[in-house]
DNA sequence: ATTTTTACTTGCGTTTTGCAAGTAAAATTA
DNA sequence: TAATTTTACTTGCAAAACGCAAGTAAAAAT
């Protein structure tokens, strides 16, 4: 399960991880869809198969995207939650909505335009905050139980 | 050959046809490496397949991210050139490399630190503004015959 | 006229992805 | 307390994507 980088090159090195079709979903249902747990994700509308899913949330907690840890209220339900580095791809996340916004609606005309997309657009780096603060809060509220 | 959406979330489209090993690697490899021929592709430090990088090549184009050309002054070489769409891509990219650039290198003590970083650290909207310009007029320069 | 270069395609093996079913333990319900 | 449901997986097998090596065809250079 060990990434294997192909050069030297810092954007070829991020797709090193994270090029493929899941890694980047998988965030965004974290930061954006209150995906937590292991049921939370296999729920969403991309409909990750259980096998996959379960692949690449250990990929991503040996990179340190996220962390496994469990609910203080129950021992069976898993807990998965965005390191800061995790979090640190909020701009990455921001930039492929707007540009899909801008460009995909052609071929992908069920695109929603939600009120996320009007304000990443009025104010991209304020949105980027705001989801980032948005998630420490969460993140604490599960980790000291308030379920 | 045709792209199929998993669903109507604007960053899982953007996904559906960037989230694989290779295509913003050639988006990469066109903005800052000069990339514009098959054979430049074939010689940079990825090593893409020829196979796997005719088909990227044509799924590029097909969704209007690259344009395919002749030299003016050869018709044999074809000139692969991003289109605005694909120069949209630029922010994306340039996430890429400074999340790489902050939070990899303890997992490939390879990637490099080049004088591009440093700027976009510095001036994050003003590279991803200064690439754009400097790929309009190479652009320019190869369509117009001065090779 | 011959050789080299460019831009591919083809065949085949490996890896990744995906569906469906099964499992085991904790949690809930009766 | 016992039976049922939920959660978090794993396993087996099929399909798709990826990758290496070799081959091809036409233009360009020699």
């Amino acid at each position: 399960m060990n990434t294997t980088f192909r050069c030297d090159c810092p954007i070829t090195s991020a797709l090193d991880i994270l090029g493929d079709k899941w890694m980047l979903v998988i965030v965004k249902q974290m930061l954006l869809e209150e995906a937590y747990t292991f049921k939370d994700f296999t729920e969403s509308d991309e409909a990750i198969a259980t096998n996959i899913l379960s692949t690449k949330l250990k990929i991503l907690e040996e990179a340190g995207i996220l962390t496994k840890s469990k609910l203080p209220t129950n021992r069976k339900t898993n807990l998965y939650l965005l390191t800061e580095m995790g979090l640190s791809l909020t701009p990455i996340i921001v930039e492929l909505a707007l540009w899909s916004d801008a460009h995909l609606r052609g071929m992908n005309p069920a695109i929603r335009r939600d009120e996320g997309l009007v304000q990443m657009k009025a104010d991209k780096e304020g949105v980027v905050a705001g989801l980032q603060e948005q998630y420490r809060k969460m993140r604490e509220q599960l980790l000291s139980g308030n379920v």
